[in-house]
DNA sequence: AATGAATGAGAGTTCATTCAT
DNA sequence: TATGAATGAACTCTCATTCAT
């Protein structure tokens, strides 16, 4: 058949995109077919090769997109002259509030690493470094100026990340907490784990 | 054809299920074959099914004694009579010991909880939520007595956990730091976001 | 690959059937797997399922389309008006000359029935039945009616069905005798049966 | 293990003789497999090769032996010495009451033909024409003799056989009609068939 | 840009059969 | 004579991908 009335590439494109990414996060990527992913948005598989030429391509897509605009908005974001304690605290409402609206990004970004093949692995394992070295830069300046009393920053870089990154593994849009409180308390916590004295 | 010379069911059994365990770990449930597995350890995949009715009770089975495991490790560890800083220090110290010592085990108790059929994932969050509540427990006791100053113990055992558990995603046998260091930066870390004064 | 030249669909199904049909009467729709119907036409196994969900449904697909048809025949040739002698003559030549034109169908009509799942067993039992009411009907008229000396229409009627239909077992295209002279000599054991005097 | 006690050998190869009949009559011999047998008599699917060579054989040990038995206990009760219109009524008799007393070993001896290897297929076809031949010399003789108005013998028999037999795909034990009541209907139908007036 | 038919590979699972025990 | 573990082949069905239309 012909182009369905009013479809525009780049249109499909995203469609194919979002069912891949919520099916994909859903059932892991290895478990959702190129035929699931078309039925959701009503189209055959083979048409989904008109945007990407494979699977493979679709996931990287996601995970590599999904990267680059977490850096960009953070580094548009971020404030360079703020003092380590606000700057740490800026980075966490940062971290926790954009991840919180990109679930199922983050959740494959950590569930499918696996399935990348190698280069593509390495791209987006290179991406998300250069957005924790933001955090670890962050910590090692509040060492440096005495209002940090952690020992090792890296370890502190990827406990802090990893604590804050589990919020989406348990978060409920209407839980018996708003995302303000959750917030407050990861602060304090955070807070608490580098030797700040609380604010 | 036959048995062969030596071949026990037991011992098959185990061999399946530590290769299963590795392969599951290394490329994830839904992209590991029975006949991948059966090809690790000389067997043909129709042999497996001497042993496990299906590659579902396979994963179930691993997921199921690895927490039944940890719950009665630690229910044998643990000091009910310590107050609670050394309660938490203690449970702390025993999660991250007995977490690096079976890293694919922690590993796909986290990526495969979605890959277990209805019924085998409630069985495995039941125990999940048994063993946190240990966490949960100790931080709860801690505010009450008011030596922690936390404001939501449910939260902070989240937190805890989800930092704890990250370790398995870096940790590296011979990396820059034993596993005693990093025990201490944990202890630290945690010790802080509590609101406990160092020790 | 892709598509064949010349490929159709609607094509590809009837040949799919007709290989199926002719495979299942010869080995048994148990006997016969998917592959072995796709080598029959040049197909890939695979690319039957563009065609038929399962196999059960093609096996379904095959009595439930001769039974409808045959029924479709029969009630289009059949002429109400006719007295009870001349309707039971014009049964037993029909369903020999309907059934001797497609006798794969009318044996996997008899062999098949026990691989049917339960529903499709059901909507095959009650065309059969549709089907064998209308012999039955004949021998009730002409019994209430004093031209047939049967006491007992339901068994007369098993008993008829049963003789015609076995002549599929036995016989040849080229054999001894021709199809119009079979079909004479069944017609004079049955209206002696039936007790009807020879005309 | 060991040799359960009181277990023998004859009597076990008994039991899977039974099982496999009942199993083949229900799913077809393609459909039932060893470790269904097996598992029927509560036994390893391995250990019927202790008393059959191969699944094949079991087959053709049901069919031969029914039609062996068959024949020899037909040879033992006819009575040659009778005239042709009593000696069909015995055959018709003999016939019914046998048949509907093994009805699985009938149904599978018309079902499981095609099942069979070309050397067993020959033998069973041989001793189910000898059988045949009996019903097809009584037509014979009483055409020579005049009792009978049928123009071909052999139509006759096989329209006769197909009739009779065809009341297992039906019968059932406690339904409508006795034993007795079916066998003077078809003795009815029959001696119709062939011309002779009622008796 | 989409459909629908095809490929060839491979999935999980079952099978008849064998044999050490 | 039975068990239970194994083989190697086969099963139905699904997959990523291709391509004529």
């Amino acid at each position: 058949m012909a182009r369905k009335v009013g479809s525009v590439g780049a249109e499909t494109a995203d469609r194919v995109r979002l069912a891949a990414l919520s099916l994909f996060a859903r059932y892991g990527y290895a478990a959702v077919s190129m035929r699931q992913i078309g039925r959701e948005i009503g189209l055959q598989a083979g048409a989904i090769y008109n945007h990407f030429p494979t699977k493979q391509h679709l996931l990287r897509g996601l995970l590599v997109e999904h990267m680059e605009r977490l850096l960009a908005t953070w580094e548009c974001a971020r404030d360079e002259s703020l003092p380590p304690r606000e700057a740490l605290i800026a980075f966490v409402r940062f971290h926790i509030r954009y991840h919180m609206q990109c679930g199922p990004e983050v959740f494959i970004s950590y569930m499918e690493l696996r399935n990348l093949e190698e280069h593509n692995f390495f791209e987006v394992e290179e991406l998300r470094r250069r957005y924790e070295m933001n955090l670890r830069n962050i910590l090692a300046n509040g060492r440096a100026d005495g209002v940090f009393s952690i020992s090792d920053p890296p370890v502190a870089t990827m406990g802090i990340i990893a604590m804050l990154t589990g919020i989406t593994n348990w978060y409920k849009e209407h839980g018996r907490l708003s995302l303000e409180q959750i917030e407050e308390l990861y602060i304090g916590m955070i807070v608490g784990a580098v030797g700040m004295k609380e604010i």
